[in-house]
This record gives C-alpha cells, structure tokens and sequence, in this order.
DNA sequence: GAAAATAGATATGAGACATAACAATGATTG
DNA sequence: CAATCATTGTTATGTCTCATATCTATTTTC
C-alpha cells in the first residue's frame, strides 16, 4: 500500500539547500526522505496508511470495505435515514452511494423502505443481518485499533485527538 | 472530499447497544456518527482528508499533484536516484511511477540520464526548472502546514509525532 | 553460454472519487 | 390551480490512484 498516494510535503522552508554540484555518476545507496519528514501532513500520510491497510486486512473476513463498513454503521446507527443525508455524513456523491446501498442491499445487510411521507425518498434500515455483522465488525475493528494504539498512553491519545480536531477544523473556505 | 474515502472505524467494544425497538417511521434529524467518532482512525482519516485537501489547493497553481510532489522532492533530494528506488520509497509499483516520471520528463522538471553502469536502469536528476519548482512548492507547503497546525503547540506536535511513529511501526507482518 | 533475476515499460482492471443529465416527486409561487 | 423550481435517487461517464500480468532489454548467476 502506497504511502505517497496523497502523501505528503517536505521540508522546512524552501530550505537554503545548496543543490550540491552533482558529482558526475552517484549511485544512491538509501533514499533519504529527509525532507518530506519534516512534515507533519507526511507522517501522518505514513501512519495512516499502516491503519489502512490494517483496517482492510480486518474487515476482509467480514467482505466489507470501509466504505461498505462505514455505511452499514451509520444506518444501524441512524434507522430511517435516507440516502441524501447518508451520502452528506460520509462526504461522498448521492451517485457513488447507490451503488454501496445496492451492495449492502443485495447482501440483505440493509433494505430500502420507502419513506410514506415522501416517495421519492428510501428510509434505510439495516436488518437482523446487517445488525449481527455489525456487532461482529465492530468489535474486530476495535481489537485492530487497540492493537495498532498498543503503547501510546492515553493522555497522548487525548493529546492527539484534540491535534487532530484542530486540524480539521482548520478546513477554510469550505 | 469524501472522508469516508477510507474513513474509518467505530466505537467501543462491539457494543451492548440494544437496538432500539425502531418506531415504525422517524426522520432523522441529524446523522450521529459516534460510532465511528469513538475510533481514533476515524478522526485520523477526517483531519487528513483536511490535509490533503488543503495541500492539493496549494500544489495546485504549480500544476503538481500530492504524487508529482513527491517524486520531485525525492528526485531533488536523492539525485541520480533510479526508478525502482524511487517507486519503493513512494511506496507505489514501478508501472504506476513510470507515468509520474513521464509527466515530470515532459515538463522538463527532470532528466532521465542512462546509468552507464547498468544500461537497464535510469538515473533520475532534476533539471533548473525542477530545482525551481521545488524551492518555491516546498515553501509553500511549509507555509500551508503552519497555517493548518496553527494553534498546536510545540509539545502537542511532538506527542502527536510520537504517537504517528508508533502506528507507522506497528504495520505487522509487512 | 543458458537460466534466472532485474529495470523499465505497456496494457489492463479495480476502487474511490467527481460531474452531468434524467425521471419521479415534492415544494413554491404567481 | 398551474407553472416553475428544488430534491431524491439513478445512470452514464470520466479521472486519479492504485495493483497485476506480461513484455523487452539488459545484467547476473551458475
């Protein structure tokens, strides 16, 4: 799983590096991304892909993806939600969840009821199924988080999580 | 930007939520995702979606994407470097960093010089224009994080980058 | 020197996104 | 009430990031 997928930025200030006068033919031993450390949004890319690719390895038994997975919790958790506002909590295009609700649906995790008070509408709903799976996955996930969290304290965690709600409140002009 | 895109996990412990007895038909106000909010990866997937958004509006004017960054960082920084030494420090398989280097090639930002010693491989070297390049995105991502770790402070950060560390080291069986 | 490994490239496909356009329905308003 | 406008879900389509399989040229190894 590649980590330079959104990777992230380098260095401190577009840094004085005097571009050494290329010694002729240097074969690069280590490939040094020094630079790119010293970003935080970098670290984060590295960490978060190993929680990733964790996180997939963990919900793979189950045949869910995180999308499939973050789906399927936000309905049992919220009955009767429609698509439109199902889409909005997960940031994502009404067209790209249709087709995660038609799988959900055709593994009979979740069905579609139609709203009476509005038949444009389908109020989602998971069933007995989609209940049972998403106990089962979310007890896995929460053994995967434990385990990747294993030896960070917890005032760190709370160190980290008010740093993380602070970057994302940082969005601007959103 | 969805932030589901990866999204991630849930709460507690698989949780003795007893499912409520559904009440034939409830609109739902407001989606709860506290669930989900109760993972760190969750809100790690949230705060970096922010990154990434952020970082993309500002690589944006120099026509680089999180990718073409990376690469040309990791050229200027690593001259001579070869292509399978870059795709393995980005993570990501060689066929996929053909393309980046092609459009960094086109643009003139670096050269493929023939390794004289192994006429199989390329040494991969920015060119003036790519050092240029590079100065002036580097300081402008630099200047992009202070802005989004603005009011974190110095300690927090290095909490924060501890903990990211430890995750990043707690990939297994990689 | 023949077989195996390696560097780069090509082709192709999956998954996660976005946008445009549409039908059905509902809401507004003249 | 009728015409317009907005919303819900959908289809079609395209992009970007990733992966795998396969190919050619070249080492390297035996």
């Amino acid at each position: 799983m590649p980590f330079s997928k959104n990777a992230r930025p380098c260095s401190g200030d577009a840094m004085k590096k005097t571009h050494s006068p290329a010694p002729q033919h240097v074969e690069v031993a280590s490939v040094s991304d020094a630079t790119m450390r010293r970003f935080v949004g970098y670290r984060m890319k590295r960490a978060f892909n190993v929680v990733q690719e964790d996180l997939a390895r963990v919900l793979k038994p189950f045949e869910l993806r995180m999308l499939t997975y973050t789906a399927l919790v936000l309905i049992v958790d919220n009955p009767g939600m429609r698509q439109s506002q199902l889409a909005d909590a997960m940031d994502i295009e009404r067209p790209n969840l249709v087709v995660l609700i038609d799988e959900l649906e055709r593994r009979e995790l979740i069905v579609r009821d139609r709203v009476p008070t509005d038949r444009r509408a389908y109020a989602l709903k998971a069933t007995l199924a989609g209940l049972r799976l998403y106990d089962r996955a979310v007890a896995a996930v929460a053994a995967h988080e434990a385990r990747l969290l294993d030896g960070i304290d917890q005032d760190s965690i709370a160190t980290v999580l008010a740093a993380l709600k602070t970057i994302e409140n940082a969005r601007q002009g959103d």
